[in-house]
RNA sequence: GCUCCGGUGGUGUAGUCCGGUCAAGCAUUGUGGCCUUUCAAGUCGCAGAUCUCGGGUUCAAAUCCCGACCGGAGCACCA
């Protein structure tokens, strides 16, 4: 089974579901999810856009995917793809696709009226005096004085300003408690090459002029981000009430990151700039594309996150509710294979040749089954064969009961010999898997582990497990979800290595 | 430092707005049985929270009020 090809429920199904709306009418919910193009989407991404998503669909409404992208300076054109491409596989499916830039020549029309309104004004104070009378609480000369403010609008708009010499401010309330109503930078110029529009605009909004516009133009009438934007609400309101525009509902949630696994790039980026790391699929990272290689299904992902609510409590909820979401649902479409770690060489005197055939699933005869050819030879795993003492009698899953003869550790090298114990399968029995020494296939699994201890880099994040497993596994496309008896589940990544999704 | 937001079993949450039906539901984890040629899944059961602490209001508080403590966020020409 290929996780993206898992079919996906109608989540009322799951008996997971989010809590109701407030102030929602059924048809008429617009939800939005607006991604900065700045980087990869992770699960921080997943989780805002399932809930926008959920939302949307539970009162038949609609959601706008709106790419955030209003500073050239870090956005960059395979981030939108990503992000899209992040977002297909978890299945959220936008009505509309947009971007912030779309919109540029309107946003800025507004920022113009609203210094005509007096509700803004440029401001030509460097940033260390911004700065400093931000946290006295004074108003500089350029709100005192709106005299000059047109000219100086026109100068901004004409190019006129060099970067960094002017910006329209808001015209908040320098002593608000609140340090984001003490006139926050509303536009400012950017030399640069946008991803979209290249360097055909230089005076650009900033999110906390974009954002309110946007949502109140686009429909909006559910808006929700993360709790750390919370003080910026009152600033969200003030603009849409000076511009006179329709205010949307605005919800906010904690952020979602696992314990260990940082979704910060300042965090990865390093790792992955000095080698440690690959790639962002890397298994440890919390990226979309990351949970994916490493065998988890988007529909796990999608209940885990509706499991964990729109609380605003900032907690690192537990990894293992996710992989138990995850092991439900591939549980039954997973085949069951044999894979040793550690082999260990199992001589079964006067064994007899024989063509065994293994059922693919316990319970699922659709998964079918599969031929393995087996002699006297075997592999057991290093784990198993370490408990064995002389006389022990062991069950080789699917095959036969063996009695240890004999246990010779020559160089190091372990290795065991015994005789066959006839059929019956003894309830007391150990039963353990194997792979047929004439039908192996070497495999290494990667466990991936926390990344962070603290804050430090786990040296250890990458546990690498060699083994073989039968030759059956040779035949898997790379995605292949499988699950090795009394090992674990595991995806198929190719060039003959497995990535360990969870027990 | 200032402001804001949180604080329910080991963990994540429901309930808190509109006090009683909540000595508190669900999930996960742990544990025991059944099932099983897996240490998975399924199934049945059990354990585990006086709802951060201290006051107050009330016939009645997880739910309202006050205070404390702990945790997080914001204080950018980032989003």
């Amino acid at each position: 089974m290929a996780p993206e090809e898992t079919a996906k429920k109608p989540v009322e199904e799951t008996g997971v579901r989010l809590p109701p709306l407030e102030g929602a009418v059924m048809g008429q919910v617009v939800t939005r999810f607006p991604p900065e193009p700045n980087g990869y989407p992770h699960i921080g991404h997943a989780k805002a856009a399932i809930i926008d998503e959920e939302y949307a669909r539970m009162y038949q409404g609609k959601l706008i995917l709106r790419f955030d992208d209003t500073n050239p300076l870090k956005e960059k054109l395979e981030y939108y793809d990503a992000i899209k491409e992040g977002l297909d596989w978890l299945g959220v499916k936008p009505d509309i696709v947009k971007n912030t830039s779309d919109d540029i020549s309107l946003i800025q029309q507004y920022g113009r009226k609203l210094v005509e309104l007096d509700g803004a004004y440029v401001c030509t104070c460097s940033q260390e005096t911004m700065h400093d009378l931000r946290a006295k609480g004074v108003a500089c000369e350029c709100r005192r004085d709106p005299s000059e403010a047109l000219t100086r609008l026109e100068k901004l708009f004409n190019g006129s300003y060099e970067q960094n010499q002017a910006i329209i401010r808001f015209k908040g309330d320098m002593a608000d408690l609140n340090t984001a109503m003490r006139d926050p930078a509303l536009f400012r110029i950017i030399e640069g090459q946008h991803p979209k529009l290249g360097s055909k605009i230089r005076v650009w909004p900033t999110y906390d002029f974009a954002a309110p516009i946007e949502d109140s133009l686009d429909g909006v009438t559910h808006a929700m981000r993360t709790k750390e934007y919370e003080l910026r609400n009152a600033l969200y309101f003030a603009i849409l009430d000076r511009l006179d525009l329709r205010k949307p509902t605005m919800i906010e949630f904690s952020r979602l990151e696992f314990e260990g696994v940082p979704v910060s790039k300042r965090k990865i980026r390093p790792l992955i700039d000095d080698g440690t790391i690959k790639d962002w699929d890397d298994p440890r990272l919390p990226t979309l594309s990351a949970f994916r290689r490493r065998g988890f299904v988007p529909e796990a992902i999608r209940k885990f996150v509706i499991s964990l609510g729109i609380t605003l409590a900032e907690t690192k909820p537990p990894f293992e509710a996710l992989e138990a979401y995850n092991r439900k649902i591939i549980d039954p479409l997973s085949m069951r294979l044999f894979f040793v770690k550690d082999p260990v060489e199992l001589y079964v005197q006067e064994a007899a040749d024989l063509d065994v055939v293994l059922k693919n699933h316990p319970t699922d005869t659709a998964l079918g089954s599969r031929t393995v050819k087996a002699s006297d030879r075997f592999y057991v795993s290093g784990d198993d064969a370490a408990g064995l003492k002389i006389n022990d009698e062991i069950r080789l899953i699917e095959l036969y009961n063996v009695k240890i003869t004999r246990i010779e550790c020559q160089e190091g090298k372990l290795s065991l010999t015994a005789t066959p114990a006839g059929s019956e399968i003894k309830q007391s029995m150990p039963k353990i898997q194997w792979v047929s020494k004439q039908d192996i296939f070497d495999l290494r699994v990667l466990i991936p582990k926390q990344l962070y201890v603290g804050e430090q880099y786990n040296t250890n994040s990458l546990e690498v497990v060699k083994g073989v497993a039968e030759s059956f596994v040779s035949g898997f496309k790379p995605g292949q979800v499988v699950q090795f008896v009394r090992f674990g589940f595991c995806r198929i990544d190719g060039n003959n290595t497995a990535i360990f999704t969870h027990r």
